[in-house]
DNA sequence: ATTGATTAGTTGTCATTAGCAACTATCTTA
DNA sequence: TAAGATAGTTGCTAATGACAACTAATCAAT
């Protein structure tokens, strides 16, 4: 009955992550707003202090959306305040584009919000207890990743 | 360093909970266009399957969007042939929303798919390294929820 | 029973998100 | 240097999402 069991677990691992997502989702949304930021903008930020200045382009493949879309995302970032882009001299077509002061400023203070609330969830967790949710949560990200690589 | 090591993890489930969700949604997105489904159109059927027929507000605190947005996307799917609804009699203002029989079979579909994703990252867990995951996602979902409660 | 308040959905308006296709400007290479 | 590739932008269309204003039906209180 291996098989069964796997099928079953697969079917529980769709509930709960299909719950677990909603839940954080719609938290992060939350909180984001409070600090006068989408979740794109979020999602964008967070890539931009990651990596450091990226092109359109770049950008574009790490948020999976279209270049256009990015184009106009980082419009209305540039518009906000949020980021700053320059033209790089060996390219004077791209864009070298970097998280602005507000928008880092913006971004630690989500995060921070963020890791409070989950500061909140873990507190009752034994320290192994929440290395090992760390530790599952970033494995089954880790093998989707391989997975879906398109 | 009980508070510390705390805020370490705290910090960690942060990094480790993004990479999950991205991933997640990435790929369940794909899925869902692969069965003519937007993840919003998915999301409702299974609220539909799940609760029944729903009225359009009960619709819109599940989908957690505005009456209108959800209004919308009823208008959307109606058309596309995924739901259907009619007047209940003891209230003729209201909607009894209920999954088309073209919505179900879109919808049972894409989860079969997604069931089979998860299959093959499960697949070499032990049996209890997965049951573990499992309750490790439901148990962060439902603390979630409790603490984010409006 | 009639009026007033509440509730269920819809529609208008606006901004954003999203993708495709067509476009300009700038490199690269043959 | 001409042809092709690459970086971004803009036009178009549809969907998403929220707020406010609206219609229609139900409920409550006299």
């Amino acid at each position: 009955m291996v098989k069964k069991s796997l099928q079953h677990a697969a079917a529980e691992l769709y509930a709960a992550a299909t719950a677990f997502i909603r839940i954080y989702q719609f938290r992060d949304r939350d909180q984001a707003l409070r600090f006068g930021l989408t979740v794109v903008q979020a999602y964008t930020l967070d890539i931009l202090l990651t990596a450091g200045g990226v092109g359109l382009t770049g950008l574009a493949q790490a948020l999976r959306l279209d270049k256009s879309t990015t184009s106009r995302v980082v419009s209305g970032m540039t518009r906000r305040g949020l980021v700053e882009w320059s033209r790089p001299e060996h390219d004077r077509r791209a864009k070298e584009i970097l998280a602005s002061r507000e928008g880092k400023r913006r971004y630690v203070r989500l995060r921070r919000a963020i890791v409070e609330d989950n500061a909140r969830l873990l507190a009752s967790y034994s320290p192994a207890a929440r290395q090992a949710a760390i530790t599952i949560l970033w494995q089954l990200a880790a093998r989707a990743a391989g997975s879906s690589q398109s």
